[in-house]
DNA sequence: GTTTTTACTAAACACTGTTTATTATATTTA
DNA sequence: TAAATATAATAAACAGTGTTTAGTAAAAAC
């Protein structure tokens, strides 16, 4: 019954190509404006024939998103060289901030899009994201336990501190950062310096 | 002449009760489910009728983030009676986090939305924007100049506050903060207690 | 009373995500 | 090998979107 095994090899292959197709164009034009037919015409397939190997655009965009979970994970965890947590702690901000204005696209998809709730809500799959946060969570874990940091509430900082994070780089991502009176560089300057003074002010 | 005044007066009649439908239909469906045509329907007239009044669907969009500005703005100075400009800058932030928690698809408008920038950019159309965050950025100044809080650049702490509870309220908002491991009402507790922290943590 | 301007709309255009009925091909069975 | 069945792919349609165009009634100006 190898024949079995190539079909489902090949369904694989199919879905792949479906997804690295989507991933390009979604990350040379955005989501939204990539449509199930810019797909289709661009692995030459009919439109129809990508609904056989996904359920909808949200299965699409799911993957996606899952796939961005893993590339961050990765690039935060290669700070976990540096010792000094709280360092570590700075190293993981600037990585996820750099992550964030690389691609802007990834990160949309990952925290600022009205994500279809249906796909992401399930704890499961959330398990890289889980993963991501999770290491943020044990970096603070060891700052507080060697007593590095003003003590506080463990999940409180994390939140804390990712909320910052985040609402810097999405306010910046969304265009809301043009009411400041600065030039862009400036600006993204501005940040840095926001995320270093913040863990600063976190010190003990 | 008093025609013509007339009719300038039915022209701006029409405008409002266009926006006062798209805004009652846009606060119950949010942006994205609420189209011309729903619009049309609502007011009983034609689709096309609605593109005499308005260029486009943007800038309907853009006369509604323009009152929700000037809405949040009017709430925010209430704070104004608060004479320790610390527990004012507390409040405000309270408030803020408030209004978001109370009128989500206002603030996902105002501050999370992909905005069309063409009418946003112009810095004479954020007006009432520049002015809420004027307003923040006068009370971090008064702050300062009390020697209230650790000193800091003022645009880098306006910033940074601004960012923070941004931060909470959008990953709240757009549901990322489900990877938490809490029940809701835990986590609008947290969230509360996090802006409390935060602004404690900058006395000086 | 005739002409001109204004207010409005039906219908169309070019898109979107998605479904259905149909066809051609590959696999299995007799 | 030939007929029956299962699979893969698609053309066409459905219902929706924002927007434009051409045409029609009513109001205003002359």
């Amino acid at each position: 019954m190898a024949i079995k095994e190539r079909k489902e090899r090949e369904k694989q292959d199919m879905r792949n190509l479906i997804i690295e197709s989507a991933t390009q164009l979604f990350l040379k034009h955005g989501y939204d404006k990539t449509s199930i037919r810019n797909i289709a015409d661009d692995i030459e397939y009919s439109p129809a024939t990508i609904y056989l190997y996904f359920k909808d655009k949200d299965e699409i965009f799911y993957v996606i998103h899952e796939n961005a979970f893993v590339i961050l994970d990765g690039l935060l965890r290669k700070n976990q060289s540096i010792e000094n947590p709280i360092e570590r702690l700075h190293a993981i901000g600037k990585t996820y901030m750099q992550f964030a204005f690389d691609n802007p696209d990834y990160y949309d998809l990952m925290f600022i899009m009205r994500a279809p709730l249906s796909q992401i809500k399930s704890e499961e799959q959330w398990k890289s994201g889980e993963c991501a946060f999770g290491y943020l969570i044990d970096t603070i874990g060891e700052c507080l336990d060697k007593k590095l940091v003003k003590p506080v509430d463990k999940m409180l900082l994390s939140i804390s501190t990712w909320s910052f994070v985040h609402g810097l780089v999405s306010l910046y991502i969304r265009e809301r950062m043009c009411i400041v009176p600065m030039e862009d560089s400036q600006i993204k300057q501005m940040l840095d310096v926001a995320v270093e003074n913040y863990v600063e002010n976190l010190r003990a």
